[in-house]
Formats: C-alpha cells, sequence, structure tokens
DNA sequence: ACCTGAACACCGTTCAAGT
DNA sequence: ACCTGAACACCGTTCAAGT
C-alpha cells in the first residue's frame, strides 16, 4: 500500500501514519471534533503524547489527512458502464454517504479545500460530463459547480443529522422545527407557511439525488 | 431593536447580547475561528470573561449566534421587482458575497444547521421558484436544493478563499494546485490533467453564478 | 439583575531525555 | 530513527463574592 515499506516495519504494532489516521477516524466518528485530543489518542494507541507528533505535524494535519482517508474511500470502486449519467449518481451518492457516516467531514471540507482526493472526484464528474456531451468551454464550470454542488450540499446533509444524533430523533426535531416555521406567520412567510408540513417527511437521500438530477438536467439543457 | 428594552439600559457601554455577537464576529473576521477566545472578547469588552456567560450560554451559542447575524443581514434588502431569476441571482450572491468576507461562516453552517435565518432564505427562493412556474410537487425539494447549493457551494469557495488569505496570493496557490494536477499523468487523469490550466484563471463569483444558472435552468427544463 | 476574576479541568504542542 | 512523558502556555467554563 505505501511508497515506501519501512524496510518491513518490525512489529505489527507499531505507530505509523495509517493507524494513527484510522484511530483518530474512530475517535472522530464516535463523539465528533472534540472527542478527538492526543492524549486519548495516545493511550488509544498506547504510546506518547509526543510520538504521535513525529509521524503528523498537528492537529489540522491530522484532521485533514482523516478527511481525506474518507472522501479517498468513497470515490475509489466506481464502476463505469452504467452510463454517464448514472456514474455521476453513484460517484454523488457514495461522497453523500460518506459525509453522512462521518459527519465532522462536512465541517472540514469547509476549512480545508484541495484535499488529495479532489482529483478522483473532478475526475469522475468531467469525464462523464463530457461523455453526456457538455461542450468545451462548458465543462470547467459545470464540472466545478457539480463537484461543489455534491461536496457543499453533503455537507449541509450532514450538519442536519447530527442533530439527530444527539437523542432525539429525527421527526420529533424536524416535527419542531416545522412548527416554528408554521408560526412565521403566512402574510410574510406565505411560502415557508405552506411548505413547513412536508418537513418532518422528507427523505434527504432522495432529495440529494433530485437536486443532483435538476443540475443535470440544467446542464444537458444548456446546450 | 430589540424586543424588550430593559427599561432604556443605563449606559452606552452596558454588555448586551448584540454587542457581545459585534464584538466576536469582529475577532472572527480578524483571525479565524481560533482568534475569538473568552479572555480577549471579555478585555475587549472591558469586563470580566465570566460576565459574558450571562448573556451567552456558552461558545457554541456565540458562534450559532454571530453566523446567523451574518446570513440575516446578508438575505434582508432584496429589491424584487427585477423578475424571478434574477431576484434569486440577488439573494444567492447576497449570501455568497457574506460568507465570502466572513469564511468562519462556512465551517459553521457545517455545524449548526437550521438558523434563525433561514426561513428568510427559503421563502426568497420558494416564492420566486413558484413564480418561475415550477408546479406545486416539485416547489418543496427544488427549493430545499437551491438552498443547499448556494449555502454548500458558498462554503466550499469560502474555504478556497481562507488559503490566499494566508500570505501567499491567490494566483501563485492556484497555479500550484494547477501543477499538482497536471503531473497527475494523462492515463489515469485525463480531464484532470487537461482542465489543470483553467484553475487559476477563472472567477469564482461567476462559477458561482453559472452554477445557480444551471440549477434554475434544470428546474425550468423539468416540466 | 448583572458583573468580577480567581480557580478548575483540560487541551495542543514542545522538548530534553531515553532506546 | 523513533518513542516517552513531564512541562508550558492557553483555553472554556464555573462560581463564590461583590454591586
Amino acid at each position: 500500500m505505501t511508497t515506501r515499506q519501512h524496510r518491513e516495519a518490525r512489529r505489527a504494532d507499531a505507530l505509523s501514519k495509517e493507524r494513527i489516521v484510522e484511530a483518530a477516524i474512530e475517535m472522530l466518528d464516535a463523539g465528533g471534533e472534540k472527542a478527538l485530543t492526543f492524549r486519548g489518542l495516545a493511550e488509544r494507541l498506547s504510546t506518547g503524547s509526543g510520538a504521535i507528533y513525529w509521524h503528523v505535524a498537528n492537529k489540522d494535519d491530522l484532521l485533514a489527512a482523516a478527511t481525506d482517508c474518507v472522501i479517498a474511500h468513497a470515490v475509489t470502486d466506481v464502476a463505469g458502464d452504467a452510463g454517464p449519467r448514472n456514474t455521476i449518481r453513484t460517484i454523488a451518492l457514495g461522497v453523500f454517504d460518506a459525509i453522512d457516516a462521518h459527519p465532522w467531514v462536512g465541517a472540514q471540507l469547509a476549512r480545508r479545500p484541495w484535499l488529495a482526493a479532489l482529483p478522483h472526484i473532478f475526475e469522475g464528474f468531467g469525464s462523464q460530463l463530457e461523455a453526456l456531451g457538455v461542450p468545451e468551454p462548458m465543462l470547467f464550470d459545470s464540472t466545478s459547480a457539480l463537484v461543489a454542488h455534491v461536496l457543499g450540499v453533503a455537507g449541509q446533509n450532514a450538519a442536519n443529522g447530527r442533530l439527530y444524533a444527539q437523542g432525539t430523533d429525527r421527526v420529533a426535531v424536524l416535527g419542531t422545527v416545522a412548527e416554528q416555521w408554521a408560526r412565521l406567520g403566512p402574510e410574510r412567510f406565505p411560502f415557508v407557511h405552506r411548505v413547513a408540513a412536508q418537513l418532518p417527511g422528507h427523505d434527504d437521500r432522495v432529495q440529494f439525488l433530485a437536486g443532483v438530477d435538476l443540475f443535470l438536467r440544467g446542464v444537458t439543457a444548456a446546450h
């Protein structure tokens, strides 16, 4: 897997950036951003807190590596023989589900752009948009917009998911929000007032895919 | 401005949540998330650190209030007589510019959803999409997707902007990224390799608007 | 009701010392 | 080359005490 193999690391429990990142992801998944501490990480890896700094520059570096690891895993393994539209949908859903499963990734994405994994997403979307017949002059902007859309909307969704995870369940939370929206007064907020009832019932995943589809329709309609 | 006026706060320098949030925004703008500390805030407001806790529950609450304040200011003042498409563009650009000017808002958006300012955005986009002729059954999903798109993409953009702000200028940073992309090898990354050169020259604001337009085209093409 | 500021628990990071 | 763990600087939050 690694480029250099450090002459077969002597012991299986030897420290490495990979093992550190792996443990960090577990801690982040378990308790969010605040649950990741160097002390906890050191204890989990049965070592001193300073040892981690030999493999990792600092906490930001560790968070970036963890984010990159999650996104990279989500993008690989895309079967590309289902047509451009379905391939795009598959990649998009992969990213969506990955961020949904690791909500802290959403916040990280808004802090450190230009992941090492970004070219993979860009390549996947760009080549499929080209196959879809998008003309050369529009290709760069369209691909950028699609990448930003998927990462951005997935991040937004993960932010919502966080609320449900904190004890109270999904429908209850959305029900409360819907009530607040419904109370906003039909004069100043006629649309919100009318649409509030649909809030608790909607499916985030379906809505995400609908958004991607709308975007694709716009891209193909534009030429 | 406030609902209750606390019988005309005695002195002009009296503490209030508004003044605290205002000072917090200035500190966040100046140095990012890490620059906001209760000690610094207390010194800036010439008070004790504990005093702030009388008006604000904790740091998360303060960050949420600051985020809401920025977004709320961006959404108000939308002249609505320029047609639905232009009104949507205006609201979207307002949010984009606000997040661009306050990059820390992007990260916050990925942490705390359901801002108090959200209904304003929802109302603006939803009513204009309706005016655009989007049929009732698609209205909720379309509006949700557009809101998530604008907030998400604007957040993604702010993440990029952070890099340029840290000393080195925009073109230099994007030039470096473009070089890395170009080196990725035309066999595995033909699209990225080919498109890398367009990276340093693109205009984020124009690309954002192009994305919103593509989305709108998709929405209108869908019926 | 609102402010003060010392105190507590905790955290990222460093570094001399080890192997 | 890599690990140890005490030490440093700093931070969010609390709370008894003031006005």
